[in-house]
DNA sequence: TTGAAAGCGTTACCAA
DNA sequence: TTGGTAACGCTTTCAA
């Protein structure tokens, strides 16, 4: 890994002449840029990023916060934000935080130098706040809802009360099934609004946490079938359902209904595939690349930039 | 953000007193101590540590090369590896390629001196390989077999034939379906070693893929099935193969049992949970780590570390 | 057209 | 116990 420095002592030049042929500037004979590049390439050059950013104050990094990798959507979410990065010449810095906010701060200080922006996909709070003020550089909230604070939050509400408007006509009882006590979590605020122009019966359950197995034993308390739609916060959760429903041999879409959330890449393939809300997680990227890039090169950017979500039925609700 | 030289300036000391405070470091009165570290945190000082980085020519970071994050399996094994890499103290950067042999190179070039070692979760190949050599840093490929280079490879061949071993007694007919036309893909070489030792047909089936439309597709060329064994590449497909068995009403396990491979999450909540082999991510995670960072610090270390896989019997076959 | 040199923020050797 | 200073590799201003 040779230097600027061995580069021009080999080629007999000065350090400058180097960086001029590098950065393909004017100002250098064609025969010297010749030489010098033939020694580049000869040696092989590779500068040293650390050596540029100190001297630029910019390194055309990104840093993600994510608080895990295990849910698929998220997963999906950061593909997508890595790859628009790249598109827009950003590499990118990964930080896996577990929820734990002691991380989140350490992983913001680690990389307050190494990156020109950070993408947050987890919620605002007061610590992860003063850290981000702390060292002051442009940051952007993916998938949340702030006023605030730069973000690009996902309409879920919308969603819902879609999902429900398509196939209400169809059903005498709808539930919903969610982990969140949140009065204000945007599903269950869909889910509210929609049955209040309804003439059915509706109840909402809440179950642990939203995973496989909670779907699975949500299905006992939802009690008996009779044209039940049953709309899940999350896919997992209506696949859990899914499978405890096939066990008991209730007819679906007739005797119950099922909507899930998300649109995981499995759910298609579902003995009955999912009907489910889909977030178009190109867009959610491409809105966050574009937002945070805008604050990073100091031009004008809307704070706030919504994404839609988007009903996608299939075999688990009648149409 | 203040540097050294502010927080010096502030304390009315030098530089090199600040350092020792930030540092712990000897030869130092508690006094001044004291007021630097005050001034310390009244600013709330982050180191650069780019700059460190360029002092030291270390930057306790590990860079991770994959080729997409799209498979879950794969994901898994990247959040495995980041944990376990935070553990040893070590941060990350992230990589994505989608299988661009160019874009590797040019992650490999950008990480260069931004890292202390590389993970590769992709094949090695004389490209990325004359490029590893160039930049001369420590490297790992993960679930990768090579008898060159230090890797980390998964024994998928044994997971297999362990499978078919404990449930052969009540087929009489076995089917591998596979995306792979290699034949020396270990699954493959598995299904074709336990086949050689049992008084069954068997039978191997290319589609094109792997992904769970292969899957569903593959159903029709099976054809009959009556006490019929298939084994699956991977978990998507063996997914999408269930599915159309449903749709054709075909019994699982007694006249089809199905064999997956990954242990995908959802795979426990399919309509029959679904048999498959499981990879110990958790110990590819820490094989790999250790040999990449034993690398860097310049310890002894063994170039090829095993990682086995595991039968999970689930509801898709008979035990 | 080319080169010398300062400076980015750290670290650590050598002196005081 | 403390401080001055050179060096890491690069960029860029200024001068030749």
């Amino acid at each position: 890994m040779a230097t600027l420095k061995e580069i021009a002592r080999k080629a007999g030049v000065s350090i400058r002449t180097v960086s001029r042929v590098i950065k393909n500037k004017p100002h250098i004979s064609e025969k010297t840029a010749k030489r010098v590049q033939k020694v580049l390439d000869k040696f092989s050059y590779t500068p040293n990023l650390l050596a540029r950013g100190l001297k630029a104050g910019r390194t055309n990094m990104l840093a993600v916060i994510a608080s895990s990798l295990g849910q698929q959507v998220l997963t999906k979410k950061l593909a997508c934000l890595l790859n628009t990065a790249d598109n827009y010449g950003y590499k990118t810095l990964l930080g896996i935080t577990d929820g734990d906010r002691e991380k989140e701060e350490c992983f913001v200080q680690e990389f307050a130098f190494s990156c020109d922006g950070f993408f947050f996909l987890s919620k605002p709070d007061n610590k992860n706040l003063r850290i981000l003020e702390k060292v002051s550089k442009p940051f952007v909230f993916v998938d949340v809802q702030s006023s605030r604070y730069p973000c690009v939050p996902i309409d879920r509400q919308a969603g819902v009360i879609e999902a429900i408007e398509k196939v209400k006509q169809h059903y005498k009882k709808c539930v919903f099934v969610t982990p969140s006590v949140d009065k204000k979590e945007p599903r269950r605020c869909g889910f509210e609004k929609a049955m209040a122009d309804m003439q059915v019966r509706s109840e909402i359950i809440n179950i642990p946490i939203g995973y496989f197995e909670d779907g699975y034993k949500a299905v006992e308390r939802i009690g008996n079938f009779d044209k039940t739609l049953i709309v899940c916060y999350s896919d997992k959760l209506a696949v859990g359902l899914l499978k405890r429903l096939y066990e008991l041999n209730i007819d679906i879409p007739a005797q119950a209904g099922v909507i899930g959330f998300d649109d995981d890449d499995y759910t298609e393939f579902t003995y009955k595939a999912l009907s489910t809300i889909s977030q178009s997680v190109t867009e959610l990227a491409d809105k966050s690349v574009d937002m945070l890039v805008k604050q990073i090169s100091g031009k004008k950017f809307s704070k706030r930039c919504i994404v839609e979500t988007k009903f996608v039925p299939r075999q688990t609700t009648i149409v």
